[in-house]
DNA sequence: AAAATAATTTAGACAAATCTAAAAATTTAT
DNA sequence: ATAAATTTTTAGATTTGTCTAAATTATTTT
C-alpha cells in the first residue's frame, strides 16, 4: 500500500469533504480550506492526477476518483478514531480533540489503527456525532433529524453537534446536553422557536431555536 | 514553545543517544545511524547550531547544548510513552512498538503527551525497559545489573532486555520471561556460563550464558 | 457581443532536506 | 616529515511544497 505525504493527505480528505454526492470542488474553495493559495492547489490538483486520485480538467473543477476516496476514507477513519480516543481515554474537551487529531491522523500504519480501532471497541461515532469508517471505509450514514425538526414526545439520541466553537460547548455543557444524551422534545414554541426538552426524567429546560439547530438526534 | 521538524528532531534525538556522558559525536557516525549522507550531516548541523541546540566547530564533532539536550528528552519522552501504549494497551508485541513509535514521537502536543502519561499511570520504564523521561526530563537511570553477573539466591526483576531481534524475543516468550518478571538465579554453572533460575514459584528452568547476557535486572 | 470582472493556470522564485562529486582538512602510516 | 588514507566540508543539483505576479480562460454585466 503506498503511502502519502501529509500535504497530500489534507488536500485529499479536504476535497472529499468539500464533494458532496455529485458536485465539483473548485480551485477557490479548496485553497480556502487548506489555508493556501489557488496556484498551489494548481499545483497539487496536477499531482493528485498524475497518481489517478483525483479527475480534473483544467479550468473545470475536480473530484475524487474511487480510488482517492478510499485514501480519504482512510485518513476520515484515522482523524475520527484518534478524535474518539483523546475524548473517552485521555479525557480531552469536545473542542480539543481536533487540533491533535489533524497531526495523528498522518501516522498511517495500518495496523496501529486497526489496533486502536479494536481497544476503542469499534466505536460508531466520533465525538461530534461523526460516523467512523470501518476498515473498508465502511460507515453509518446515521439517519440524523436536526433537533428543530424532531416530532414532539418522540424519544431521541443526541448524536451529533454542527459548529464545535467553544461558545456551543459551554452552553451545551450547562444544558448536561452531550453526545449520546437520551431526550424529548415536549412542547415548541412559534414564536421564537424555542423548545422545551427533557433530558432522562429530569425537569423540562429551555432551549433557543439557534442552539437546537445545531443539535442533531436520532431515533432513540 | 517553538516546534521542530521530523527530521531535526530524528537528528537531535541521535546524538543525544550516541553523544555518551562527555563524547563527542561525528558527521560519519551520525549520517549511518540517521541514514543519511555525511553531507547532509553537515547542513543540518550548521542549522542546529544556529538554534543553539547544538555546539558545533567545524571538523571537531558536536555535542547538544543544554537546551538541545532538553528537546531530545522531549522526544524520548514521547517515543517511549507511546512504545508503552503500543505495548501495554494495543498488545502490541515488544518488536514491532518502535517502528510506529518513531512516527508518533513528532507528534509534540504537551497536553496530549502528559495526558496520554497520565492515562499510562506515569510508567518510568518502556517495553524494552528503557527509562521513560517525566514532564521535566528527569529519568530513573536504574542501577541494572547482568543476570550474569547477579548473584545466587538474591530477587530480582527483568528490567531491560538488550538486542530485540525476532529470534531472542521467542525463545524469550518461551521461557516466559519478560520486563517485570521477578525470579532468582539458584545455581550458575562456570563450564558453559548456563544458569537456573527460578521464575516467582514456578520450577527451575535452564538459560544459556548468552541469554542471560541479554537480560538485566534490578534489586526485587 | 463586447467589455469588465472573477477564477484559474503558468512562470519564476524560494526554503527545506536531501544527494553526488569535488575540494579541503585531519589523521594515520611510512 | 611526507605521503596516503580517511573524514569532513563545500558546490551545485534535485524534489516537495509553497509563494507572488503575470497571463489565460471563464463568467457576468452592460
Ligand atoms: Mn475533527
Ligand atoms: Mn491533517
Ligand atoms: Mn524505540
Ligand atoms: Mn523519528
Amino acid at each position: 500500500m503506498l503511502n502519502y505525504s501529509s500535504s497530500e493527505e489534507n488536500y485529499i480528505k479536504t476535497i472529499f469533504h468539500l464533494q458532496g454526492e455529485d458536485g465539483n470542488v473548485t480551485t477557490n474553495e479548496l485553497a480556502d480550506r487548506v489555508k493556501t493559495k489557488p496556484a498551489s492547489v494548481t499545483d497539487m490538483m496536477k499531482k493528485l492526477k498524475s497518481r489517478k486520485l483525483v479527475n480534473y480538467q483544467p479550468y473545470k473543477g475536480f473530484r475524487l476518483t474511487p480510488d482517492g476516496r478510499k485514501v480519504a476514507l482512510g485518513i476520515i477513519r484515522r482523524h475520527r478514531l484518534w478524535e474518539f480516543f483523546l475524548a473517552e481515554k485521555l479525557k480531552f474537551k469536545w473542542d480539543e480533540v481536533h487540533e491533535v487529531a489533524e497531526y495523528l491522523e498522518h501516522v498511517s500504519s495500518k495496523k496501529l489503527v486497526d489496533k486502536l480501532d479494536e481497544f476503542l471497541g469499534f466505536p460508531k461515532f466520533d465525538p461530534h456525532g461523526d460516523p467512523i469508517p470501518d476498515t473498508n471505509g465502511k460507515m453509518e450514514n446515521s439517519r440524523q433529524v436536526n433537533l428543530a425538526d424532531w416530532p414532539v414526545n418522540k424519544p431521541a439520541i443526541v448524536c451529533q453537534v454542527v459548529n464545535q466553537s467553544t461558545a456551543l460547548l459551554e452552553l451545551l455543557q450547562h444544558k448536561k446536553i452531550t453526545i449520546g444524551t437520551k431526550l424529548e422534545v415536549k412542547k415548541k414554541f412559534g414564536y421564537d422557536d424555542s423548545l422545551e426538552i427533557r433530558i432522562q426524567k429530569q425537569l423540562p429546560v429551555t432551549i433557543s431555536g439557534q442552539l437546537a439547530q445545531t443539535i442533531f438526534v436520532n431515533h432513540g
